[in-house]
DNA sequence: AACGCGTGGGC
DNA sequence: TGCCCAAGCGT
């Protein structure tokens, strides 16, 4: 197949369809040696990556990740471990809630797909912590499907070479993952590298900040260069506050319980935030969301220890 | 469909 | 400094 038969859209005003070829061959000579792109990695450690980056960046993954491997290199490994053993082994990289997730993703994988991560997306989506993205990326990167990949580095990259915008507007699931099937060939190989080097130039080259558009594959391609690379015009992007909110004073409650040998009395927990409802309210909120427990004896502890 | 959910680093 | 950002998910 050439180029041209993929790229559909290069005529339309203002469009502009990345040629496939061009892309994997970039991919091939540039992507970033990842412990989890390794050929000898399995379903599960892709599992376990993708789950770990969400929202965390690649630098801090990488050393809980190599560290689960090594303790936990099956689901049914990490199924037996306690919740306050996977928590303590999550360490900071955030959003802790994840963990659990992965967790309960491990048994059923264990239980129910004889210790196989599977493959097919709907297997996948009905897995605890596994969403949209998540269950696409498993089956691509992982078995090599043609399973359309969006995340935000994706949505950039379509939204500048594609669309010539200066950056993704708010996320449009239906119409974002039409515009990555459109791009990806038809056969399974092709596809899944196409969408793993979709990501890549989006982390590592058509970057938010700044885009090292001489040093991109497809820039000649990019209808965002064709437009003289405009300024995002789309609406305000939500600023996420943290400083004051729940979600610090959790995270100091946690660290807590995660740098404590066993349960901690309340008095310690008191001590890391002054607001007393706010702190109480998160203490519960922990409680609520199975991150923590309460001992019979009034204290407090990573779930499963006590 | 917004919103809440951790943590750390770059500028 | 404070703000923005980072391979999202569940509700």
């Amino acid at each position: 197949m050439t180029s041209s038969e993929t790229n559909t859209t290069t005529s339309m005003p203002g469009t502009s369809a990345p040629d496939p070829a061009e892309l994997t061959a970039w991919f091939d000579a540039h992507a970033r040696d990842l412990p989890w792109r390794a050929p000898t990695t399995t379903g599960w450690g892709v599992l376990v990556s993708e789950t770990m980056l969400q929202q965390t960046p690649v630098r801090r993954v990488q050393p809980v990740w190599e560290e689960w491997m090594a303790r936990w290199p099956r689901p049914s490994d990490l199924a037996a471990a306690t919740q306050a053993e996977v928590l303590r082994a999550w360490g900071k990289l955030g959003y802790p809630r994840r963990a659990l997730r992965l967790h309960e993703a491990a048994s059923v994988i264990a239980t129910e797909h004889g210790d196989v991560v599977p493959a097919e997306v709907d297997a996948l989506l009905a897995l605890p912590g596994v969403g949209t993205y998540t269950a696409r990326a498993v089956a691509a990167f992982a078995y090599g499907r043609r399973a359309p990949v969006v995340d935000t580095n994706v949505r950039r990259v379509v939204a500048r070479a594609v669309h010539g915008a200066g950056d993704a507007g708010p996320p449009a699931p239906k119409r974002d993952l039409a515009d990555v099937e459109a791009l990806l060939p038809a056969d399974d190989a092709r596809a899944a590298k196409m969408s793993a080097a979709l990501m890549e130039l989006g982390q590592t080259v058509c970057t938010v900040r700044s885009p090292a558009c001489e040093a991109c594959p497809i820039s000649h391609d990019c209808a965002w260069q064709h437009a003289g690379r405009p300024a995002y015009a789309g609406p305000p992007k939500k600023v996420q506050r943290f400083a004051g909110t729940d979600r610090q004073v959790r995270g100091r409650l946690l660290d807590v319980l995660r740098g404590a040998d066993g349960p901690v009395t309340r008095e310690q927990l008191d001590a890391v935030w002054n607001d007393a409802g706010q702190r109480d309210q998160c203490l519960d909120s922990l409680l609520t969301d199975g991150l923590m427990e309460q001992t019979q004896d009034g204290r407090f502890a990573l779930p499963g220890e006590s």
